[in-house]
RNA sequence: GCGGAUAUGGCGUAAUUGGUAGCCGCGCUAGACUUAGGAUCUAGUGGCGAAAGCCGUAACGGUUCGAGUCCGUUUAUCCGCACCA
């Protein structure tokens, strides 16, 4: 009888299920092995065949780990808080409680399908108040903590304070604090706070109608969404992920990510050596302007009327010849000239209403305008001009540069634009300079010498770095210093499903809800969207303060602002419930804790994650924030939450097309007619109603009314339809839903199909034709084991020495495989195996019992089915991972090619100890070797044992 | 522009350490069984050639007895970043 899979795989389902074979325990003897995917949203299209690639990759490596004697951790849950649901219903007024609980039911009955061995009993959802209490209660510790920049980490504020009240800090005398208002102080420490209220500028987008952090736009736009996105001044929250860019950088060296995902957020976190240089203004000024970076300890008041500037090239200083300032500068104002006062006003206006998106459009087309001041630079004493430009940006640095065009592209455009003097200061060589106003595009090489450039001239570019900053540290007006691209990343959203801040406002300054009253549920509101005053839609909420003496949520009509205040009106973004759910899976059910001690000192880390690379900079990014801040007061105890991580690659969808004409909208040319390609006009068709790229008509016919009576031209009568690799999505008609093949092949034929198509990590198009080798293979397999009645024939009887070599060789390659993730071979050699098993008429147990534990992790539905028809009684899952016995594959004789010159030309069997000699004299001996020789002596002969003879003529 | 990755039959891919290029599967061709085949089985299948053989891993060059693999240059595709001073 032939493989039933439809009766099979729900019952051993169900059989995992009801046994509880998947749950888990925190402890026990065995060695802990946690394997992570990365949870879904569960959006209401449901899954497509491109979801569940990594899902079955982890599962597959799980369930190898569990068979070889670990403890497993592989849990599954939802990413429930998010914008569609939201803008869903915004458009129908549906809940999104209601529609997320409904996709979430759609996914896990998909899940389900594919026979994952996830521990569900752990499942979190970032939506659920048992789970969002804990992100609010990080978010607490955030507000509640600062990092302390002499200990390396963060630290509680109250420590702060006490250092301030003892005198330690430079920043701020014990006096002037105790002299400070309830309200100063706050402010003052909202500086340090890890997580902060401050007016940021905010990547604002209208069409969302809400801020979005750095990774959530791109080009302009709204990653959800496609809407475009300004700049604004906002008073937002922020999390200081800033204090940690060096950590986030270092932790990089000790983790398994692939290179080009360390890459990317390396360069996302863009760390810069350089130095920062104070500039010192021509005309006084009335007011010292203030130093920045306070909360990295980095004081350095000036005395003098001065700017900061960041330079990467403080050897080229001496080649300065004018400096720019970012229009939302605060000196303009100030250095502005009368003359130049209404040009430079117009220039600021016009550059801060531009759209990202044009201002990132236009990054060729340089701007500018002179402020008509001039700074001295300190170390020529030269006088310089400050100019106002765009193309310094407000986020980076100082917001203030100075300006080398002759070392620098962008100054060198700009001074070619408004025609500002080059001068050369490094050259290739000291004799090596040149008139800069002949130059085409500047020198920016960090290589060379320095030239016209006073105390430093002549030293190579290297060693002035140095000088410069030694120099300008002495004259106290400068030091080296850091600079990251990273910025703080805005957490308020000014959206309805997402976490409630647990946060309300006294005097206008923010305080946390005590602890012990999380969660701060999310409350019910009416209606989605801002409200009229432009308030977020929390602001529809009646019920919506905080009553600081009863500890509760109370009605808005109760503010007193005495003991009953609001609370605030944003939410969290969707990166805050995800960055630390990792953590909640070892130890999903408890009531004090986050998680326990005892659980995260079992657990330790993630060992293994799994996800795409789509998150490589923001979900990773904050995830190892919060893991690292969650590792500083204690509760973490690994500093990187993910030992290794596997970015599953893209599948791409493989559309299919069939060719109308232009002539007669109700004719369809098959693909390789002539004149098909001048004639007709591709049209997508529903790769469910194509087979082999063949068109099945009648279903074609039923696909769509227009269609019904359409005319086909054929070829071979056979209607062939076109194909090209696209995205997979609902409007090209190539979306694969696992349901259907699992439908048609079963569970495990997907899953081995999945892995078959290619590297887990490579992006690959999918193509369901290939689909029936594998379920070939899966029925195969079964004639192993059942014949036609549904008998088992597996007998006792030793197998025979060639079919013990063949499973062992199967044992030893899959092993293999699966520690390097290549699961896509493993199933090429259980195609081997079985093939070579079934033309030797192999039925013995020695030889197929192994064979089904190996491929448990792989099609354990099958596995399970064959498992106990051999007559146990456990789960497969438990199977011992068996060994591969390496004497069975020791050979005595090796089939050698022989090569001339490098080119093979035939092969002979040698004894496995054969000598060089031996080998040169059967090559001699044989009837093509004698041909190849041609009578002659080898000029050389390489002979390498077991792998290759070499003779060179 | 900068950074990273990739490039192998008609298609997805394999070759883990420099050692027989194309395993496995799809597709295709021929045959068997069959009332039938989109079932199953057998054989074949990189190109050219009757064969011997020649050519062949994006292109060119190099190192080597030997290169898909290492090095250099170029091209193409994908991904990331993009005025970050």
């Amino acid at each position: 009888m032939d493989y039933n899979f439809r009766e099979i795989e729900p019952k051993w389902q169900r059989f995992w299920r009801e046994n509880g074979v998947y749950r888990v325990d925190n402890g026990g003897g065995k060695p802990h092995f946690y394997v992570l995917d990365m949870f879904p949203y569960p959006s209401g299209a449901g899954l497509h065949v491109g979801h569940p690639l990594g899902y079955i990759a982890s599962d597959i490596f799980a369930r190898f780990k569990r068979q070889c004697g670990y403890n497993v951790l592989h849990p599954m849950g939802y990413d429930a808080y998010g914008l569609p649901a939201e803008q869903y219903a915004i458009q129908t007024g549906q809940h999104p409680a209601v529609t997320t609980e409904k996709n979430i039911a759609r996914y896990r009955e998909q899940l389900d399908k594919i026979g994952f061995s996830f521990d569900w009993s752990r499942e979190v959802r970032t939506c659920d108040p048992d789970y969002y209490k804990w992100t609010q209660w990080t978010f607490v510790q955030l507000f509640n903590h600062y990092y302390d920049s002499r200990s390396g980490k963060a630290m509680p504020i109250n420590y702060l304070i006490s250092e301030i009240e003892a005198g330690n800090r430079p920043e701020i005398s014990s006096r002037q604090w105790t002299n400070m208002t309830e309200t100063e102080r706050q402010s003052f420490l909202m500086d340090y706070r890890l997580a902060y209220l401050a007016d940021t500028a905010v990547n604002w987008c209208p069409g969302l109608g809400t801020v979005l952090a750095n990774d959530e736009v791109v080009n302009g736009l709204s990653v959800r969404g496609g809407f475009p996105v300004e700049r604004k001044l906002m008073r937002q929250w922020s999390l200081r992920i800033t204090a940690y860019a060096q950590r986030l950088v270092d932790g990089l060296d000790e983790v398994e990510y692939s290179e080009s995902l360390k890459e990317i957020q390396r360069n996302w976190i863009g760390r810069s050596e350089g130095a920062a240089v104070w500039f010192p203004l021509d005309v006084p000024a009335t007011t010292v302007d203030k130093p920045t970076a306070l909360y990295m300890g980095q004081v350095n008041p000036q005395p003098s009327d001065s700017f900061e500037i960041f330079t990467t090239r403080p050897d080229t200083i001496f080649g300065v010849t004018f400096m720019v300032l970012c229009p939302e500068h605060e000196m303009i104002e100030r250095i502005t000239t009368a003359e130049c006062r209404d040009e430079v006003m117009a220039y600021v206006a016009w550059a801060k209403n531009r759209s990202e998106r044009e201002r990132q459009a236009e990054v060729k087309k340089v701007s500018g305008v002179f402020t008509g001041a001039y700074a001295i630079n300190p170390l020529t004493e030269e006088k310089i001009p400050i100019w106002v430009s765009d193309y310094v940006l407000a986020g980076y640095g100082t917001g203030a540069i100075m300006a080398v065009p002759a070392h620098d592209s962008r100054d060198f455009a700009f001074a070619k634009h408004f025609q500002l003097p080059i001068r050369q200061v490094v050259a290739p060589s000291i004799d090596a300079t040149s008139d800069p106003e002949t130059w085409t595009e500047s020198l920016d090489a960090k290589t060379g010498v320095c030239v016209n450039s006073g105390f430093i001239s002549g030293m190579n570019v290297k060693d002035a770095m140095k000088a410069v900053i030694t120099k300008v540290e002495e004259m106290g007006i400068g030091h080296k210093t850091i600079n990251y691209r990273l910025r703080d990343a805005i957490f308020s959203r000014q959206r309805y499903w997402g976490e409630p801040f647990p946060i309300y406002y006294k005097d206008g300054m923010p305080y946390t809800i005590p602890e012990d009253c999380l969660p701060l549920c999310l409350p019910d509101v009416k209606d989605f969207k801002p409200t009229s005053t432009g308030e977020p839609p929390l602001g529809h909420a009646t019920r919506w303060a905080w009553d600081v003496e009863n500890r509760q949520v109370v009605d808005n009509s109760l503010i007193d602002n005495k003991s009953v205040f609001p609370l605030e009106l944003s939410t969290m973004p969707g990166f805050a419930g995800s960055s630390g759910y990792y953590l909640r899976y070892m130890d999903p059910h408890n009531d004090e804790r986050y998680f326990s001690h005892q659980a995260v000192e079992y657990w330790q880390n993630v060992d293994l994650y799994v996800g795409g690379s789509e998150h490589g900079t923001g979900h990773m990014m904050y995830a190892r924030f919060w893991n690292k801040f969650l590792f500083d007061i204690g509760y973490a105890v690994k500093d990187e939450p993910f030992r290794k991580l596997i970015n599953q690659g893209m599948i791409q969808g493989r559309s299919n097309f069939v060719y109308r004409s232009k002539e007669d909208s109700n004719l369809f040319v098959s693909k390789n007619l002539p004149g098909r390609e001048e004639n007709t006009v591709p049209i997508h068709v529903d790769i469910n109603i194509v087979d082999n790229d063949l068109l099945d008509i009648e279903k074609f016919r039923q696909w769509r009314p227009e269609f019904a009576n359409a005319r086909f031209e054929l070829e071979d009568g056979k209607y062939v339809c076109g194909w090209e690799i696209e995205k997979m999505s609902k409007s090209m008609y190539n979306v694969q839903n696992p349901d259907d093949l699992v439908e048609r092949y079963g569970a495990d034929t997907l899953r081995l199909y999945e892995m078959f198509l290619g590297p887990v990590e490579q992006a690959k198009p999918w193509d369901t034709n290939g689909i029936e080798g594998v379920f070939r293979f899966i029925r195969k397999l079964w004639k192993l084991f059942v014949d036609d009645g549904d008998k088992c024939i597996v007998n006792d009887e030793p197998a025979d020495r060639k079919c013990l070599k063949t499973i062992n060789q199967a044992i030893k390659k899959v092993t293999d495989d699966i520690e390097r993730f290549s699961f896509n071979t493993s199933v090429s050699t259980f195609m081997i195996t079985v093939n070579e098993l079934t033309s030797a008429k192999c039925h013995s147990r020695q030889a197929l019992e192994p064979m089904v534990v190996i491929i448990a992790p792989f099609a354990p539905h099958i596995a399970e089915e064959l498992w106990h028809r051999l007559g146990n009684d456990t789960t497969v899952c438990d199977a011992p991972w068996p060994k591969c016995d390496e004497t069975l594959l020791v050979e005595d004789s090796f089939s050698y090619p022989v090569s001339f010159n490098g080119k093979m030309r035939f092969t002979i069997e040698l004894p496995i100890a054969a000598t060089q000699e031996e080998a040169l004299a059967a090559v001699k001996a044989h009837s093509v070797g004698q041909k190849w020789l041609d009578g002659k002596e080898p000029r050389k002969v390489i002979f390498v044992p077991k792998k290759i003879i070499n003779i060179v003529i």
